[in-house]
DNA sequence: CAGTGGTCTAGACCACATG
DNA sequence: ATGTGGTCTAGACCACTGT
């Protein structure tokens, strides 16, 4: 028999499982591609009826926290950032097919981060310091977005002494698998600025050509956030698409 | 004992119920605002359980097509466009308080649309010539954006003789009173161009400054397009945020 | 007070996936 | 054949709204 947390018990049942389940899944109890228990399990370990069960999960699918599959079971989802802001440069190889751009980090250091940054990553006094790449995607080996990223360092000091050549294309499974970070959700913040000679120089842009800026913080299961990044990108081509009611 | 209309019998009957509302709010049966009929007259109505005629309002209040308002009614939602692109414009009266700009007509004309404009409205060769609107939004009667919107003239005949003055500040509005037609979703394209020589005479800004443009077309409760328009203004200060997962 | 939507129960049966 | 999630029933009781 499970029993609830700690709860408001003024908040309905199926609110209160879901906080259960989500805190349990922030906990490590199950990862990304785990299934969770069946409803059969979840009815009788919570003592709760089959439709209040399947409230609390339809919440976690609603926000991305878990997925179905009729048949199969339920499970903890692997975020994947398909529905990033970047998607929407609509990057082609010279020979015309869509693709993802390759990474390749360029610098780092570790110093004190901008006000900005700080207040993003919760960091206080006794966290001074904090971890920062400088990183290029590109396409065909040419450059086509240029990337600042900030990581805490006292989740992230293993990245402080890996060779640069081994930080790969991908950074979140690095994150995953080095240092046991696992990013669950984010927000992105679009503006529109204009190149300057950095950005000139990174990207082989002209001065004074229209620029996207996506800064990005991302979130752990807990909520707490664990990267900060911009990426910038020539505006030429990007588009931006949403339903509104 | 209401009956649900012709519908494909492999679907779930709560998908069902969903598409037969949404017909009779589309046929104008309920209007926005209007409340629809309580759940237990649609239980008995239709003849199914209350969770089911629950799980096909629900499907109607995500898709904010109703809302529910607990010990009252559901009521036909009348959609506001507050979650438009614009809004992410973040103008600013020069005291500085935010503030929605107002809207003024500047010409009219009834013309054959460009390809892309009939393709989006869905005409045909039966219907070849469109009324089109170029109008300004202004704050503290400064430019800000400017619009170009093409309306199918079946739909629109009255505005055809309308004063430019009576336009008014809101269209929606317009559009209903006047014609009958209601706006119950949009979909919006954002992309960023350069001011050209006629935005810099309309807005007022400097050649070769970055520039929004949004490209919406908006449909009716039937989901028939019945607006598009492009409207374009300085890409200075616009910020847009999103949560992904 | 009566009437509304909100929560919750305790099942039955169906559709799909896997061995 | 077994186990999973998906659909649906037929209610009871609660919380909120307006008269």
């Amino acid at each position: 028999m499970n029993r609830l947390a700690v709860h408001d018990e003024r908040l309905p049942l199926y609110q209160r499982l879901r906080d259960d389940l989500l805190r349990r899944i922030a906990d490590g109890e199950w990862g990304p591609g785990d299934a969770i228990p069946t409803e059969a399990e979840l009815n009788q370990g919570y003592g709760m009826a089959t439709g209040t069960v399947r409230k609390a999960i339809d919440m976690l699918v609603a926000e991305g926290v878990l997925t179905r599959s009729q048949g199969k079971g339920t499970y903890v989802r692997r975020p994947d950032f398909t529905s990033s802001l970047f998607r929407f440069f609509r990057f082609k190889t010279k020979s015309g097919e869509a693709v993802q751009p390759t990474g390749r980090v360029l610098g780092r250091s570790v110093r004190k981060p901008p006000v900005e940054v700080r207040q993003a990553l919760g960091l206080d006094e006794s966290e001074p310091e904090a971890i920062f790449l400088s990183r290029l995607r590109l396409i065909d080996d040419q450059p086509v977005l240029a990337e600042d990223i900030w990581l805490p360092r006292a989740r992230f000091e293993p990245l402080v002494e890996l060779k640069l050549k081994d930080f790969g294309d991908l950074l979140y499974p690095l994150y995953e698998s080095v240092c046991k970070q696992l990013v669950a959700s984010a927000r992105e913040r679009l503006t529109v600025e204009v190149a300057g000679k950095a950005l000139v120089e990174r990207l082989g842009i002209e001065a004074g050509s229209p620029v996207i800026a996506v800064q990005r913080v991302a979130f752990n299961f807990a909520g707490a956030p664990i990267e900060w990044r911009c990426t910038r990108g020539s505006a030429a081509g990007f588009q931006y698409e949403v339903d509104i009611r």
